[in-house]
DNA sequence: AAAAAAC
């Protein structure tokens, strides 16, 4: 197989381009998917982002609009040959640049059109006439119904991030996009990953797909350092921040499952000192691209966001991910520590996990067909425990600044729990027992699946998948 | 327990 831009029979133009951006080795999922696209097959493609993913079906799909020109068709009837859709408007504009950059020496237009813009300049560009239409599904059905869209002459469709775009969010826009195109078409479709409702969908708008497969389905990069910290709710900011000190991470991506969380995390990381910018689907798209901008410029050490960055964004040098949520969907686990470690640059992804993630655990564990081991984070100092991490002051003593628990027991009250540990020993907050240097020597964090205690008596009767669930519960207080 | 995509 060829791997090389120069043996491609593409045209002249096109191999300009390529050259003018350097490239002269095809990628893995390049080389496998160019000469299928050229041969005008429909394809399900699975490749991790980063892998080049764009240029496998943009530079054929242009090589094929070149090749075929609809000659002498008005230009007032402005038909859309080519149709790529998105999840995301940020994907939308990438994908749109990289197109562009590719048919610059070509007769053949791209416009992008998504959401939160003025559609009047999207409409004057899509009257000009546009041969290839990068959009968001939203956007993209009001410009239809406008009528300044007109896809009954569609000859290829390409859904990227496909497993998005086919969930139960986007389905019924996509579908009735997808009304709107020639039954006979091309189509190409692409995702990182591929559950397999997702992959029995996807067949059914295929026909006779070529299945190109260049790195094990949800698998995630291997120059990816992970880790999985268990702790506290409290200690997860303090945890970026011993993270971030103990391997000299310059920027990084954090996760958070909301956009209100997005929004509190970035405020109280600022507060800790930390540049930070949020992103959200709540923000206006220009505060959107500000602060991608912002992070890309490395003018902010922190992007806090919601899984609207998940997917496919290409910020070159991310070294970091943090998930400060374990995300709801194990496959969005992979997306977003495939923020780093892009393009064969090494990467960390972090973790940090708490008691109550144990479901979201198991999936990841079954998703990643790997048993995940907890780790334990050592913390400099003191373990802190002045503030909740809801801002609310903790009790404390007005005189000794103790806590409450040790204020207890210093009166020497009875319920008053046993002393901290040692400043520096780190809590096993899985059992809330003291974590002493001893049982850290023997004792491995609890692996997710392994019930700790054994089950005898009352607990016998439970259901097992019950009983494991209870040793994630915290002991209930004794009244 | 959510997010995204349209005004």
């Amino acid at each position: 197989m060829t791997t090389k831009y120069s043996d491609l029979a593409l045209a002249d133009p096109l191999k300009r381009a390529v050259a003018d951006m350097g490239y002269e080795t095809m990628t893995p999922i390049q080389a496998q998917a160019i000469p299928v696209v050229l041969a005008g097959q429909d394809v399900m493609g699975a490749a991790q982002t980063g892998t080049g993913k764009t240029a496998a079906f943009s530079l054929p799909l242009l090589q094929r609009l070149l090749k075929h020109e609809t000659a002498s068709l008005s230009p007032a009837r402005h038909p859309v040959r080519a149709l790529v859709l998105l999840p995301t408007r940020e994907l939308a504009v990438q994908v749109a640049d990289q197109v562009k950059q590719y048919a610059k020496y070509t007769q053949l237009r791209s416009a992008v059109v998504f959401g939160g813009m003025d559609m009047k300049p999207q409409t004057a560009e899509l009257r000009q006439g546009v041969e290839v239409l990068v959009a968001t599904p939203g956007r993209l059905l009001d410009h239809i119904e406008a009528k300044t869209a007109v896809l009954n002459q569609v000859e290829y469709v390409v859904l990227d991030e496909a497993d998005r775009m086919l969930d139960i969010g986007f389905l019924p826009d996509l579908q009735r996009i997808l009304n709107y195109l020639p039954k006979q078409r091309t189509t190409l479709l692409f995702s990182a990953t591929f559950s397999p409702e997702i992959k029995r969908l996807a067949e059914s708008y295929l026909q006779n797909p070529v299945l190109i497969e260049v790195a094990r389905p949800n698998a995630t990069a291997s120059t990816v350092e992970q880790h999985f910290y268990l702790l506290d709710d409290d200690d997860k900011r303090r945890a970026i921040r011993q993270v971030l000190k103990d391997k000299q991470l310059r920027q990084a991506f954090v996760f958070c499952n909301s956009k209100l969380g997005t929004a509190r995390l970035a405020r109280a990381l600022e507060r800790d000192g930390l540049k930070t910018t949020a992103l959200h689907g709540d923000k206006s798209q220009d505060e959107r691209l500000k602060s991608l901008e912002a992070f890309k410029a490395g003018e902010v050490d922190l992007l806090v966001a919601t899984d609207v960055a998940a997917r496919g964004l290409d910020i070159k040098d991310v070294p970091a991910v943090f998930n400060y949520d374990v995300p709801f969907h194990a496959e969005d686990y992979v997306h977003r520590i495939g923020r780093t470690g892009r393009a064969g640059a090494s990467g960390v992804a972090v973790t940090l996990v708490t008691r109550g993630d144990q479901r979201l655990m198991g999936e990841l564990e079954k998703l990643l067909k790997t048993k995940i081991e907890l780790e334990h984070l050592e913390f400099d100092g003191e373990r802190p425990h002045g503030r909740a991490n809801d801002g609310r002051r903790r009790w404390q003593d007005h005189e000794t600044g103790d806590s409450r628990d040790e204020a207890r027991r210093v009166r020497g009250e009875r319920r008053a729990p046993p002393p901290r540990p040692a400043a520096s020993a780190p809590v096993d907050p899985f059992f809330s027992q003291p974590y002493t240097a001893e049982t850290d020597a023997e004792q491995a964090p609890p692996a997710w699946d392994t019930p700790q205690r054994p089950r005898t008596g009352r607990s016998a009767n439970i259901k097992p998948k019950r009983a494991v669930a209870a040793l994630f519960k915290a002991p209930a207080p004794t009244p």
